[in-house]
RNA sequence: GCCCCCGUAGCUCAGGGGAUAGAGCACCGCCCUCCGGAGGCGGGAGCGUAGGUUCGAAUCCUACCGGGGGCGCCA
């Protein structure tokens, strides 16, 4: 089911080359909404200079050459060039009519494709940040399986470092099975607090924390075993976020630094022989072309410290190594925060050097921006201390409650448990995604949870809307036959209106995937639940004769398919009823 | 000092070569309260500054101003 862009597009670069000559039948027709009629094509204004005509007249072969029969009425041409085209409402219908249950997403031809994503740190709490790469990037990660890429889910978390030795010793000193050692699990940032106060105040801790680091690296069997009990305890955290927040992310995602712990020396003993490192300072370094930092000093990527450990910069170059080289990836998404481009472009350019990373190969830094508190610094609680994820969700959720309350008295008491933390935090999480991801934003609970504006909870409300029509109809919109498939009949503009819109919803995932701007798809779904809203103010559905009737059930049908999916496509849950 | 990102309406954000720059909140008017649970319509107000490229620039380029971030052994 081509949408109505492509299928200009062809038709317009058959008239370009019918008109001008094959060798203009790769021409962009540049077809574009039109505030005038449906769509413009602005190929004659582009082509004028080329073909040393002007463009009115350019458009003039272009229309003589133009078949659009059966698709658009006669174009026309207007202004300086602009070839205005209004396409036949009888053709519209035909298109949602032929809505099978890709609804014009296409299937595009699959590449592999590692996303990398989340990332959290084992005994740390999860931040505003890592909630917003994992919403954007689990968002990401359905659309571009939605339109038939192989994608490796990557949850590179932070598993592995000297700090295990300090917690491996608190653990055995507060034991596996204690109180103190579920805070791993409830509160990890309390954890690693008193077991960084142990460190600082008692020496005889710390020289245990620090021959503890020591086994750890010598891979001593007793301590590997409880460095895996501190990472079961995180994964136990971060699974109840990951549960609470709807994300697909499962244990069998997690690649943490740990596991390139055997390449790490491996890859340093490469780049030292192939001349790409070389030692400064007692470290060794990669100093590439166009990296200078303070006083025009080259900026190291230090690849082994001092001190013979290693960093992450080792284990990224590991990380992407493998996501080539065994993964077999075409394309590498980074979904990190703003913060890291520099250092992503150093481990990228140190790869392409080493010949780990090819040109055939894209990797993308898909920038991930702040969470601002209302002083527009970084969000934090209002004692200024970094926030525990979980309050947060939580006040969302009890946000939202207070939300349906208002809403919906009517309904039970458990309906509206149970309701509450799918709006509260599907708010949440469309609040991260329907802004372009490499912008700061201001966290502002309250418009978040609105049933109005350009919000999750607006969208959810839209789509229970429509099972509401079919509900008080006495159907289910997810098994008709019949009654909602019927033909549409396209006779208002505001049925046109949205018909035309819900044929975008293929391109627009499509530009979703390629261009890993999931905030195009909230605007669009939100542009269409304003049509839909203008449709049912215009329109009456049940209460319409017959064929009328059974063609806006249909269009109704159609719209609640393609906001279900599009919320399904965010990660944002949908109510039934709210 | 060097590099990266960003300056669009009172506020939060879209728009990234095409005609008259949009939405949501907020504000001001008018209408409606209908099957079926969102009320509808209209209004004010904006592209940081200065150049350049182009038939055409919010969009691309340069400089400047302003904000944020990064820049040797944390990740």
């Amino acid at each position: 089911m081509p949408s109505p862009v492509h299928v200009l597009t062809e038709r317009f670069q058959a008239a370009l080359a019918k008109a001008f000559g094959d060798g203009y039948a790769d021409a962009d027709p540049v077809i574009r909404p039109s505030q005038f009629a449906d769509f413009q094509a602005n190929a004659a204004l582009a082509l004028a200079k080329r073909l040393g005509e002007n463009p009115r007249a350019v458009a003039q072969k272009i229309v003589d050459a133009l078949d659009l029969t059966g698709i658009a009425e006669p174009p026309e041409i207007s202004g300086p060039g602009f070839v205005n085209v209004r396409l036949s409402s009888a053709w519209i219908g035909a298109q949602v009519d032929g809505f099978d249950d890709r609804l014009g997403v296409p299937l595009q031809s699959p590449l592999t494709i590692p996303v990398d994503y989340s990332a959290p740190n084992v005994a740390k709490e999860m931040h505003v940040g890592h909630l917003r790469t994992t919403v954007v990037g689990d968002a990401l990660v359905r659309t571009l399986e939605h339109l038939g890429h192989h994608v490796i889910r990557q949850n590179h978390v932070g598993d592995w470092g000297t700090m295990f030795g300090m917690l491996i010793e608190h653990l055995l000193d507060v034991g596996e099975d204690s109180p103190d050692a579920q805070l791993m699990v409830t509160d990890p940032n309390a954890f690693y607090a008193a077991a960084n106060a142990e460190f600082q105040s008692d020496p005889e801790f710390a020289t245990r924390a620090r021959s503890r680091v020591v086994k750890l690296q010598g891979g001593d069997e007793d301590t590997l075993r409880h460095w895996h009990e501190l990472v079961d305890l995180s994964k136990q955290y971060f699974n109840r976020i990951y549960d609470t927040l709807g994300v697909t992310l499962t244990d069998a995602d997690l690649a943490g630094e740990s596991t390139y712990n055997d390449e790490l020396a491996g890859i340093c003993d490469e780049l030292e022989a192939q001349g790409i490192a070389t030692i400064s300072d007692g470290a060794l370094c990669v100093f590439l072309d166009g990296y200078t930092g303070r006083e025009g000093k080259p900026v190291p990527l230090i690849i082994r410290k001092s001190d013979g450990g290693y960093g992450y910069a080792t284990t990224d170059l590991a990380t992407i190594r493998r996501r080539v080289r065994d993964m077999k990836a075409d394309r590498i998404l980074y979904v990190i925060g703003v913060t890291q481009a520099l250092h992503l472009n150093m481990v990228w350019d140190t790869a392409r050097k080493a010949g780990w990373l090819t040109d055939d190969v894209e990797v993308v830094h898909v920038q991930i921006g702040s969470v601002l508190g209302e002083d527009r610094k970084l969000l934090r609680t209002r004692s200024g201390k970094p926030l525990k994820l979980m309050d947060l969700l939580e006040e969302a959720v009890s946000t939202a409650r207070a939300v349906v309350d208002e809403a919906r008295p009517d309904l039970d008491e458990s309906v509206r448990a149970a309701i509450a933390p799918q709006v509260g935090i599907g708010a949440i999480k469309y609040a991260d995604l329907s802004v372009a991801h490499d912008s700061d934003y201001v966290f502002d609970l309250d418009r978040m949870v609105s049933l109005t504006g350009n919000t999750g909870p607006y969208l959810q409300y839209a789509a229970a809307r429509i099972r509401s029509i079919f509900r008080s109809a006495g159907l289910d919109p997810d098994q008709l036959s019949g009654q909602a498939d019927a033909p549409l009949v396209i006779t208002e503009p505001a049925e046109r209106a949205l018909a035309l819109a819900l044929l975008d919803f293929g391109d627009v995932v499509v530009h979703v995937g390629d261009q890993l701007e999931p905030h195009r798809l909230c605007g669009y779904l939100f542009e269409l639940a304003q049509q839909f809203s203008a449709f049912y103010e215009q329109c009456p559905v049940l209460k319409a004769d017959t064929e009328a009737r059974a063609s806006r059930l249909a269009l109704c049908k159609a719209t609640l398919a393609v906001l279900d999916q599009g919320l399904d496509l965010l990660g944002i849950a949908r109510p039934q009823q709210m």
